[in-house]
DNA sequence: TAGGCGTGGCT
DNA sequence: TAGCCAAGCCT
């Protein structure tokens, strides 16, 4: 089966205009600093899934201090990785990020790994990551693709408002013929229209003045046309089950001790079977440990 | 592949 | 104010 090949994709002209302005307006992101390690960087991409890079900054700082190597990391409890992970959200991410901890120690010399295969088996670790890390830790050229790049590209190169709902093949192989054929360039494009992406092609306001690529932006030129389609569809939040599982978590890390099963009612104290069906998932999960004598606490 | 999975700041 | 949105992953 044959690939068809974009019929456009960033090129010269765009790299360059891209990589001088991350080289004068990129933030001085602490994991961006040349002598971090790998597992500074891995944290820091797991950290930043779907989470504001203010909000991880803090969290980020802790982590690396407490833990310092995958090695410190495995050797504490599961349960202290949910509670040090605050309120970043997605508390699964923690757990996960413990148990690759682990794997490293057993099966990679207590290093996080430089194969990019090793590096997506990991748990909690998908293409993007994988190829975030091989990139900024390694300097392993793979194509990073997140939300950023991928509207960034919509709209420099596809000349659309924003990228599809979900990440397409088609997308997939505009971002690897858009990548520089420079090592070097090609690790710093990653980063570079990532940041783009974060700080001027925004998805809301995006900042066209200020935008150095505006001139040959695809959408800029065909009059900024508006998204076509049906509108995106936002996730309910108010009384579903991430809500309560959410409270129930807060809870457990807020408490030294194990929680009763009573003082874990007053998280979603009007509907005892919704409560009861969340608490069931979190310990089916692994981030809820039952300790008996009906008292339930993070996982030991 | 669409939907579940947290949290808080911004407009 | 009430959505919208943020460096995704997993099933």
């Amino acid at each position: 089966m044959t690939t068809p090949t974009p019929s456009a994709a960033a090129g010269p002209a765009l790299h360059s205009a891209v990589l001088d302005w991350y080289s004068q307006h990129g933030r001085d992101l602490p994991w961006r600093d040349p002598d971090c390690t790998p597992w500074g960087i891995y944290l820091s991409e797991v950290m930043s899934q779907q989470t504001p890079v203010a909000r991880v900054q803090p969290v980020w700082e802790r982590w690396l201090q407490r833990w310092p190597t995958p090695a410190a990391l495995a050797a504490d409890s599961p349960g202290e990785a949910v509670r040090m992970w605050d309120g970043l959200g997605y508390p699964r991410r923690a757990l996960r990020l413990w148990e690759s901890a682990r794997v490293m120690v057993e099966q990679h010399g207590g290093q996080v790994p430089r194969d990019h295969e090793d590096l997506l088996a990991l748990p909690g670790v998908g293409a993007y990551t994988a190829a975030a890390v091989a990139s900024f830790a390694y300097e392993d050229p793979r194509t990073v693709v997140d939300t950023n790049v991928r509207r960034v590209l919509a709209r420099t190169v596809t000349g659309t408002q924003h990228a599809a709902p979900a990440l397409t093949a088609a997308e997939m192989r505009l971002a690897q013929a858009s990548m520089p054929a420079d090592r070097d360039d090609a690790n710093a494009w990653n980063a570079a229209s990532m940041e783009l992406g974060a700080l001027i092609c925004t998805a809301r306001s995006p900042k066209c003045l200020e935008c150095p690529v505006v001139h040959l932006c695809a959408w800029q030129l065909a009059g900024r046309p508006e998204h076509e389609g049906p509108a995106r569809r936002g996730q309910a939040w108010h009384g579903t089950d991430r809500q309560v599982r959410g409270r129930i978590v807060q809870l457990l890390r807020e408490s030294p001790d194990p929680v009763s099963r009573g003082a874990l009612g007053t998280a979603w104290p009007d509907d005892e079977s919704k409560l009861e069906r969340c608490l069931a998932a979190l310990v089916d999960d692994g981030l809820v440990e039952p300790r008996g004598g009906d008292r339930y606490s993070l996982p030991s």
